[in-house]
DNA sequence: TATGAATGAGCCTTCATTCAT
DNA sequence: TATGAATGAAGGCTCATTCAT
């Protein structure tokens, strides 16, 4: 028992530096920022830090993992089986609800996970292009489905078109949450996202 | 005279450095390379390196400016009055080429436009982002024009369509870029690519 | 009664805490082991190490303290009254006998003593130098006794001569401690010792 | 040329830092002594001191190794092959003096070696240990030759004897180094030494 | 003009020690 | 009495930048 409430405190301890350490990050980014800087925003001596997280580098891993770990599961909850090009429009929208969501909830992630994760070093960029190529695989099974099934067209390069949607995504949330947008800007993103998904530029 | 044979050299030596400096901060990275690394590759004393550029950030600088006046010449020499889709389609293939060529003549750069920028501070990131900025006003009226002639659907938001377009080509670049692709990977991403613009993914 | 048993107790656990300390110096180096090593040992929280001892240093003392004691009662029971070479040689033995047995019993002492002390600060240094001088000052005496009787040598520097024989032993205990010695090789040492002391190396 | 001329510079700022660094290892101690402290000592950035040594470790086998290689020059160019008593102590005597020159020259080299050595970490105490045991090998040789020729007494035990000697010889440079002892004094250790070797305590 | 020796700000990290519980 | 969370002094080390030669 008093093991469970200890355990718990060290969790909340881990994430109070999370967040300071995600605020420090995202403002000052990961080389400039110092331990130091977090330890203040918490207002703790910054050996404290060291208690729950090996390095610096550590605690960055950290963040990323936590959100890559969030991110992953939206996409994986989706099932590559849908039956329509409405329904599958219905589906790449509940995606990037998702991940909107994420981003929405707080902004910075998006820089850790879009900017700085990328001056890191590679392991921390492969980290990220890891996940996106997940999400990419997925989206290409959507799109096989979809071709099977006939609503998607057939000639598609699926392996490369899931890429140019990943990208659009990653697009759509780095603006999202880098310009504070507002919920109607959130809107009209989904909404052009999803039709340019579906439609592309021409005119029907 | 001597000024001018002495103006010459100095941009030369500045080449130089700046084609040192791709090397090395594209495989060490922005932060981890240092400038006697750049230096060594030259096999000149470091010192010399701070005659020409006024510190490490100077020579990235320089690297960015290079190259994103590159690819703002490409860009803006291609006029936004195209006629028909296919017209369109053209122009979006020669820009798409254009781009391409650089990265290819060069990998290198990818890395360091789309990768090292993002980490090396604010102001390195800004100076992307303006650039891609500046590619999708470019974008936008291209896409108001069809608009206005009728061979692209009328109720697009052509501000976010135009950010789409861009992240899709950047996702391009950096894919061939990174992957060192052969030149039928290559076509394939380009065909992909304008036939997703244009069409979308949607059986027609 | 209260008061004796505790004190009984708290002598005990300082016992403890200085068994798991001689371990851990002698494998790891004082200034290599962590406080929490000793407790880790010991399977109690680190911070009740410092109930017992004011700090690390103090262990440290503690344990060269209670060492060079039972050194020292060794050395300081023999009479400095023998009457022949003889016996003179065998006092010698047992001294040596003696000494043998505390570091037979834990080598590791030997670490502690003839190498650790020597790292940790010049006072702990000095306090088994100043172990050594009283050794050597009661090996002059017995010197002294040996000459005025007529079985030692008379124009010896007795000074100097009973340093050396402290070396020696000195030598013969690290040895056969650092070692691992079995019975018959400190036997030989024992022997040699003795040997050497009383007739030296040259042939008679 | 210039060459030449700018590697004799590092070689004397080398030797220049390798000097304050034995005042400072030896005044306070190896652990204590800060990278600080030496450039301080040479009015010097402490960032200097890092472009003639990897790490404060590698400065203090830099002294070190100088210093054991001294020593192994003067015990190996002995050759093992007298052909009396009185030769044999006239060869020890000549060792004894070469060392104790060294150690006279620099006293603080012999805290160094036998006593700070002992702190740093296991490999320099290793090092030390490593020499004397050639030395002690060198002694065995000698000793091996005086046994066949039928000066020394043939029952020693060669091998633990050579450590004697060398635990001697050692004893004898840490009291003249420490006690930075006058001439006299050192004349009286080398005979004394010397005496004791070939006669041990006993009277004739 | 070229050099590279010198510099020191700056940062991460360790760990002995304290003290509230 | 026992604990271990918190602390922060302390110090090793890097490297961009300067500047005398």
């Amino acid at each position: 028992m008093a093991n469970f409430a200890s355990e718990e405190k060290i969790a909340r301890r881990k994430a109070e530096i999370l967040t300071a350490a995600i605020e420090v990050f995202s403002s000052q980014g990961f080389h400039k920022a110092g331990i130091a800087d977090i330890a203040k925003q918490l207002d703790i001596g910054h050996g404290t830090i060291y208690r729950y997280f090996k390095n610096k580098r550590d605690i960055f891993n950290a963040i990323l993992a936590e959100l890559l770990g969030q991110m992953a599961e939206i996409v994986m909850q989706e099932p590559p089986n849908t039956d329509s090009l409405d329904e599958y429009a219905g589906q790449l929208q509940r995606i990037a609800d998702g991940l909107l969501a994420i981003f929405n909830r707080d902004p910075r992630l998006a820089k850790i996970a879009f900017y700085e994760s990328l001056g890191v070093d590679p392991e921390a960029t492969e980290s990220v292009e890891h996940l996106l190529s997940i999400f990419a695989q997925f989206t290409e099974q959507y799109m096989k489905n979809g071709i099977d099934k006939g609503f998607l067209r057939p000639k598609m390069n699926t392996k490369i078109a899931s890429h140019l949607i990943t990208a659009m995504l990653v697009e759509t949330i780095k603006k999202v949450a880098a310009d504070d947008a507002d919920v109607e800007e959130i809107e009209r993103w989904r909404q052009e996202v999803i039709q340019f998904m579906i439609g592309g530029l021409g005119q029907r």
